[in-house]
DNA sequence: TAGTCATATCGAAGTTCATCGATTTAAGGA
DNA sequence: TCCTTAAATCGATGAACTTCGATATGACTA
C-alpha cells in the first residue's frame, strides 16, 4: 500500500532539480518555529494569517518572524498577499501536499 | 479535500513533543544528501540497503555517510540491522508516512 | 590468533543558520 | 503633509551543521 506511493514519489523525484526543491521544502519545515508558523497559518480563518497575529505566539522578534516567513515563501510553501497595511500568508498547494 | 487532512494533522500535532519530533524529521529530510540516501534505501531490494552500496553514489567520505545515516536513525526515519559484516538500513513507518 | 574488511566515532575546519536590535520601506490616517 | 503602524531589510553574533581524515570498533576469515 505504501510501497506504490513511495516508489512513485521516489521515481518522480529522481531529477536533481526536484530533489533539490524537495530538500529545500523539507528543510524549511525542519525548524520548530517555521513548522509552528505553518500550522498557525493552516489553522487560521480561511487558512491564512497576518504577521501581526503570528508574531506574538512565537515569542520571537518581529524581524525574526518576518525572516522565517520569507524563507517559507522562497521554499514555495507560503504565499504572501498585501491587504491594506497587513501582509497575509496562506498555504500553497505544495505545503498542503507535504503536510498532508 | 486537503482541508480535512491538514486540519487533522495540525490538531494532532499541537502537542509540543509531536511538533518537536516532526520538525526533527523534516530537518533530517531537508538535506540533499540525506534525502538521496532515503530514496536510495527506498528503491533498493526489499527497501533496504547497506552502507557499502550507499556510499559510492553520494561521492562523500564513508564517515560522512555514516554520520548522515545515524542522523536519519535518530530522527526515526531509518532502522539499522546488522547482517554479517554489513549494516542494512530500511525505512521506518514514519519515513513512509512522511515521504508518501 | 592475526589480519582484513565494513562501519562507527572523534576532533577539527569552514560554512550555514537563527536570532537580535536598528533602520528602512510602505500604507493609511490626522 | 506629517505621523503612526505593519512589515521587510541590514549587519552582527553565537550556535549548529557538513564535511573530512584519522582512528577505533566489531565481525568474519585464514
Amino acid at each position: 500500500m505504501y510501497a506504490f506511493g513511495v516508489a512513485t514519489t521516489l521515481m518522480l523525484s529522481k531529477a536533481p532539480k526536484v530533489i533539490s526543491k524537495l530538500a529545500e521544502q523539507y528543510k524549511a519545515l525542519g525548524d520548530e518555529t517555521r513548522l509552528g508558523l505553518i500550522m498557525a497559518v493552516a489553522s487560521g480563518e480561511n487558512s491564512e494569517a497576518c504577521v501581526c497575529d503570528l508574531t506574538p505566539s512565537t515569542g520571537l522578534a518581529q524581524s525574526t518572524v518576518s525572516h522565517h516567513l520569507k524563507l517559507l515563501v522562497d521554499a514555495g510553501l507560503l504565499e504572501r498577499t498585501q491587504r491594506g497595511k497587513w501582509a497575509f500568508y496562506s498555504l500553497t498547494k505544495d505545503a498542503k501536499k507535504l503536510i498532508k
